[in-house]
DNA sequence: CATTACCTGTCT
DNA sequence: AGACAGGTA
């Protein structure tokens, strides 16, 4: 089996960073981004290292950080209209992804500060050529299981990097080895050039699967990358506490210790499939004894830009929203942003979102929503489509909200590519294809079918979902569930007398009142084809299957590998199992790792 | 009384 | 498709 190979980029106390570099007077300064009210000086989101060093963590509020280190810098999180604005942080994440992608290899944006690249390809290719490679390219690398005793940190780190190299030369048996040292290569290239380009610093993680990738990362930071080779998995899973592990991080994290009575990773091992299907779901299970072997085949999706725009508040306690105009008040600022980004989007993206979701909770802990279709995207719409969904499922009388709101989300998504825009219309994935790039910047499939109905839109197996539901079910107190046809527009039930709406008459909107008309077609904002208005729902998503395979941004010219990609990865995940290897026990442990597992 | 933001899987 | 739980940054 040829194991991909996968880097997880992750930048260094991002928020700190980003403020630093606006206020340059900050570096080489103890920092502390802060964000919401100024209670207790505000709760703590990022920290950068020369903070850390006092024992400042996020969590903490920035009063006790002062505790800590008295000479800390506090900056706040911008705020507008009483609202924390997280885009400064947005807008320097986008930086980075674009020096990535000048980088030829599949980018999926995993969060505002850190990327999965899939190196497979662009490895083969760099090997191809020029196949040298001297401790010297290697100047931050970290191999997991040949870390040294030296007493001098460099020299200790630069000898066990030689030695590694010394045992992974290109005529090994197997290559896995070999092609990681030229992606550790890459990456230290990449992530020089992220810094020349933004003046940010970020670590990575160099393995097989998105999950080691992720988990090595961590190990060394910042300005620092780590390299896990697959024969030192077991040596790894040894010392790591099973929470450590992406997605395990939780509740079915608990329950796997609890119920295999397990602490470490190495001892999920022993469990047969069989065992761990039957007592997690067979999802789960197979996913579980995958990851207990160093396998996870979850793939490295080429997506660039966030699949939803949305921003919420929280009104805790008596501050709890009580009546009608404050419902629009705060309504209103959430549309505010929402739809600011959006329009900035648009022209970024050329996308519109078709979905409208309002998210609002009555207690802490609950939370309710409701969707509706969106075909107006300014302002007022937003904030009138949002409150009409909300008044569909929470009672008001005489302006008094019966029970208080705590928490008020605004978010839209299932966005569709605006059509017209030459050349992006062909573009149409077929599902049997063979050949087609998953390199962000080209993703071509063999003949472009126009409009044709789409079997299997592509399947989303992400791993891990949750058993845990049905243990503990929440009380239903939640709404008068008395409206909601699926599937149609927003719009009040009050307006039902005077059917107020009048300009909206070219738009693709359904009223389940008008029993009627479930005949009724109009054109799809997409195609332009006339489909039946209950149908409209369904058929957009052929187009949103359609924009998942679309182009991504432009990136410039590659820096690295000049030429543009053209082989295929398969874009289909599954959960195969595999009996495998696993070299038994290196049966002697690094304190190092195990203590930077262990700590906190 | 951490906060805000995003993603995925299951159930219906 | 929509509602919701769970997970992560
Ligand atoms: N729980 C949270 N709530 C709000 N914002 C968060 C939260 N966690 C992280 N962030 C923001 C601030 C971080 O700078 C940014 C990236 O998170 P993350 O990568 O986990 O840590 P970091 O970049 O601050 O430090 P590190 O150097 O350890 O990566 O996302
Ligand atoms: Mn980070
Ligand atoms: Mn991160």
């Amino acid at each position: 089996m040829r194991e991909r190979i996968v880097a997880l980029v992750d930048m260094d106390c991002f928020f700190c960073q980003v403020e630093q570099r606006i206020n340059p007077e900050l570096k080489g300064k103890p920092v502390a981004v802060v964000q919401y009210n100024k209670w207790r000086g505000g709760g703590i989101i990022a920290v950068n290292y020369e903070a850390r060093a006092c024992g400042v963590t996020r969590h903490m509020r920035g009063d006790e950080a002062k505790e800590k280190c008295p000479e800390i810098n506090l900056v706040h999180v911008p705020s507008i209209n009483d609202k924390a604005d997280t885009s400064r942080y947005r807008e320097a994440g986008k930086e980075v992804i674009n020096v990535i992608c000048q980088f030829n290899c599949a980018v999926q944006r995993a969060s505002v500060d850190e990327a999965f690249l899939d190196l497979t390809e662009a490895v083969d290719k760099r090997i191809g050529g020029e196949t040298q490679v001297s401790a010297d390219h290697l100047p931050s690398t970290h191999v997991v299981g040949f870390e040294s005793q030296l007493e001098n940190k460099e020299e200790g780190r630069s000898e066990a990097v030689q030695e590694w190299l010394r045992k992974s030369d290109a005529s090994s048996e197997d290559d896995h080895d070999y092609r990681l040292v030229v992606a550790a290569k890459m990456v230290e290239e990449m992530r020089k050039a992220i810094f020349t380009q933004t003046g940010f610093t970020c670590s990575a993680g160099i393995a097989h699967n998105k999950i080691l990738s992720k988990l090595v990362c961590g190990m060394h930071k910042p300005n620092q990358q780590t390299v896990l080779p697959i024969s030192k998995v077991p040596f790894l899973y040894e010392t790591l506490p099973v929470k450590k592990v992406r997605l395990l991080g939780g509740k079915l994290g608990d329950t796997l210790m609890e119920k295999l009575g397990i602490n470490y990773m190495s001892e999920l091992e022993k469990f047969s499939e069989a065992e761990l299907c039957q007592k997690f779901e067979q999802r789960n299970g197979q996913w579980l004894y995958n990851i207990a072997r160093g396998i996870d085949n979850e793939e490295v999706e080429a997506r660039l830009i966030p699949k939803s725009i949305g921003c919420c508040k929280r009104f805790p306690g008596k501050t709890a929203l009580k009546t009608k105009q404050e419902l629009e008040h705060w309504i209103q600022e959430l549309a505010v942003e929402v739809c600011a980004r959006l329009d900035k989007d648009y022209e970024e993206n050329c996308r519109r979102p078709r979905n409208l979701v309002v998210q609002w909770s009555v207690e802490v802990g609950s939370s309710n929503s409701k969707t509706g279709f969106l075909s107006h995207f300014d302002q007022p719409s937003l904030a009138r489509d949002a409150m009409i969904l909300l008044c569909k499922s929470i009672s008001i009388e005489n302006s008094k909200v019966k029970v208080p709101i705590q928490f008020l989300g605004l978010s839209v998504g299932k966005f569709t590519e605006e059509r017209n825009k030459a050349n992006s219309i062909a573009k149409f994935f077929k599902p049997s294809s063979a050949s087609e790039t998953k390199v962000n910047e080209t993703i071509v499939s063999d003949p472009p079918v126009p409009e044709v109905k789409q079997e299997a839109p592509p399947i989303k197996t992400g791993p891990m979902s949750f058993f845990l539901r049905n243990l503990k079910k929440k009380d239903p107190e939640k709404n008068d569930a008395r409206v909601a046809a699926p599937q149609t527009s927003v719009e009040s039930d009050e307006d039902e007398k005077e059917s107020v709406k009048s300009d909206s008459d070219k738009d693709v909107e359904t009223d389940k009142r008008c029993q009627g008309e479930e005949e009724a077609e109009a054109p799809c904002p997409q195609c332009g084809k006339s489909v039946k208005i209950l149908d409209m729902s369904e058929h957009l998503d052929h187009h949103v299957a359609q924009e998942l395979h679309k182009e991504l941004n432009q990136p410039v010219t590659p820096v690295i590998p000049p030429q543009p990609s053209t082989s295929a990865l398969p874009k289909k995940r599954k959960y195969t199992k595999s009996k495998t290897q696993s070299a038994g026990g290196d049966a002697k442990k690094i304190r190092s790792i195990q203590s930077f597992f262990n700590k906190k």
